[in-house]
DNA sequence: TACTATACGGAGGGTGCCTCCGTTTTTCAA
DNA sequence: TTGAAAAACGGAGGCACCCTCCGTATAGTA
């Protein structure tokens, strides 16, 4: 398909991506989404203009750091076939994310510049299994009525983002995130 | 209480003050919470410094917005007391929420910055009769056999918020909000 | 009217954003 | 191995915004 005679990609190119990776990953984490990108450079060990090379918006950085975690999501998203019970299904799956997001508070003010229809495209793969995943599982729900119908799984991710975006981090965090989630599934029993 | 003897207050300052909270609602309705205060403070026709004077922090600002809004918000949680139909009332309330929002869509993030416990004091008035009207109802509600115990009035803020703010504005907003609330709704039955 | 508390405006110093381009490094072909 | 060209690097520089500070203007009071 593409031009085959092409030089390999330069092998400092792709360290200062990873480098630049994490050092997002930290400094953002800490900082929340507004943290100064010259900081992230800095601890990367590169110049600005590197970092803006490899990512020419802050959006895209964002991306690039949470696309990882996002394979995850994928797995146990894929797992949960294997459960009969749909709800408890379901119920895992969203904790699943409660705890991934609880390791990086910093970053939910980052979700909200990710969630936006524009960047999900970069990672429309990893989202069309998700999705697939839990439309299975809904669909097998409503088959056997323990799940109501007319809810999706878009439905699904936004809640469980919006739920952990609302609450403000610190003691307790967890647990009324947890405590309004069970209320939402309560409400998807059929 | 406090001084008696003291100078009134200065027409031009109660004027300005007038204004720019007047241009803040328009300037950042539309350009979200990053929007610029010097943009604010020039639409009011005043100098930055004014802005700065009247609201020490960008934060003061959008409580300054916010809190003649919230005024209603009181108004109609009050009412609710009239309400045989708890799980009713509470839909009722919480609509008029997504109403509230949706006209100022782009305050959405500002939101964000305004929910938290320390600006939160501000208008602890306004939030304390909210809690109390809802938590009549829920009372009610819990007593009559209408309502699932053990969620509180913060919970419905938080969550009423968290599913506006997760709902990317465009076509459709409304009925997404509306039917997660929905969800949301039947879960808190008893 | 004159005095003074109060408020005004915007210059200025600081920080972060992003672009641009001269310099450096890596790859590849000979 | 070598050297040319592609690819990547770094950071200076121009811009926008943040917020403070203080000399100037003005509303209220006597």
């Amino acid at each position: 398909m593409s031009d085959p005679q092409k030089r390999k990609p330069r092998s400092d190119a792709l360290k200062n991506r990873e480098r630049l990776i994490e050092s997002a990953k930290d400094v953002l984490g800490k900082g929340g989404p507004d943290a100064s990108l010259e900081a992230v450079a800095k601890q990367a060990g590169v110049g600005i203009g590197t970092l803006y090379r490899h990512f020419p918006t802050r959006e895209a950085l964002f991306n690039a750091v949470f696309s990882r975690d996002l394979t995850d999501l994928v797995e146990i998203a894929e797992s949960l076939d294997a459960d009969d019970d749909t709800v408890e299904a379901l119920r895992r799956w969203l904790r699943s994310n409660v705890s991934m997001v609880e390791t990086k508070r910093g970053m939910l003010g980052a979700l909200s510049v990710i969630m936006t229809e524009d960047s999900r495209k970069a990672y429309d793969a990893e989202f069309a299994l998700i999705r697939a995943a839990l439309h299975r599982v809904i669909a097998r729900g409503v088959a056997a009525g323990q799940l109501r119908p007319g809810f999706s799984p878009d439905d699904l991710m936004q809640t469980i983002y919006a739920i952990c975006y609302a609450r403000q981090p610190g003691p307790g965090w967890r647990e009324n995130v947890l405590r309004l989630l069970d209320i939402f599934i309560d409400g998807l029993r059929a």
